[in-house]
DNA sequence: CCCCGAACCTGTATGC
DNA sequence: TGCATACAGGTTCGGG
């Protein structure tokens, strides 16, 4: 579930399923979703801790840990990549991929699955190492579309990578970005600094909506893999007008919607919509 | 700075 | 049925 639509979901829903339990012990089936800390090392810092607040930049999501006395531990930082999901039940619940399993206080279980196992379960004491690498969020009050039109200024890059770089802004992947260029008729190959004026702020605008819009019907999902921890499957799939689609008509002109890879990913957009940019 | 290809992994869908 | 290939919501690395 992997954009930020689909973690600010898992965020929401987690939250009050972990919130205030104690961690008293770990199970890890996969090393390397640690991200280099040993298991041993790993147990030690997170066991005895407490979750608080969750919380979301990007597609990167992080829950604090606290001491008994409330003190700062540390904080989870869990970044589900292309599979990866987090549920919290019991023994039964148990899959063939559960890569990190926490045990809380209450006996119920927090389990990390993960069957390709890019995903990562990392602790830090200090959530700046992970976010001094983001970009900003996408959809928060002060990213307006002044800061955004400044950030294309000088950049020669396509459109479509710029946006994909989570250095450059967090949170769009794939999907997204293709629904947001095509609301805002650009075309992906585009280089950024030709997009200036009406053409950033549309951009712009169709970014934060195709967002908020994803939020509001807990994201999308496709297929049986992508579950929120409650359990059930988003609904934005429904909405996508160009992404997963080429060779479908156009919902806006009926233009047979074109498939081209930039990045090795994906890139479905309408021809007629969203024009190839002219040279020179 | 920018682009490309490969790597990290497993599951599913499709075609022969 | 079996086997081969392509593809998937992400990121990181090395090389040109």
């Amino acid at each position: 579930m992997p954009e930020l639509p689909e973690v600010e979901t898992v965020r929401r829903q987690i939250e009050p399923l972990i919130a205030d339990r104690e961690v008293v012990d770990v199970q890890v089936g996969w090393e390397r979703t640690l991200g280099g800390l040993s298991p041993r090392a790993f147990g030690r810092a997170v066991i005895g801790a407490r979750f608080a607040a969750a919380r979301r930049h990007g597609k990167q999501m992080y829950l604090d840990l606290v001491d008994d006395d409330r003190v700062h531990r540390g904080h989870l930082f869990v970044h589900l990549r292309m599979t990866g999901r987090l549920e919290v039940g019991d023994a039964t619940g148990a899959t063939p991929w559960d890569r990190v399993v926490f045990t809380l206080d209450d006996g119920r279980l927090l389990r990390f699955i993960d069957p390709r196992k890019f995903g990562r379960v990392l602790f830090v004491r200090e959530a700046t190492d992970i976010l001094s690498a983001l970009g900003p969020e996408p959809i928060s009050a002060d990213y307006d579309v002044d800061r955004f039109a400044a950030d294309l200024r000088g950049r020669r890059r396509r459109i479509k990578s710029l946006l994909l770089d989570q250095a450059f802004l967090a949170g769009l992947g794939n999907i997204y970005v293709d629904e947001a260029l095509f609301l805002a008729r650009i075309h992906p190959l585009t280089p950024a600094d030709r997009i200036r004026g009406q053409r950033a702020r549309r951009l712009h605008t169709a970014m934060r909506e195709v967002l908020e819009a994803a939020i509001a019907s807990d994201g999308s999902s496709f297929d049986a893999f992508y579950r929120t921890p409650e359990g059930k499957a988003g609904c934005y799939q429904d909405a996508h007008q160009v992404y997963g689609r080429s060779g479908s008509p156009c919902p806006r002109c009926e233009t047979t919607i074109r498939r081209i890879l930039i990045d090795q990913r994906s890139s479905c957009f309408c021809p007629r919509c969203q024009p190839r940019p002219r040279r020179g």
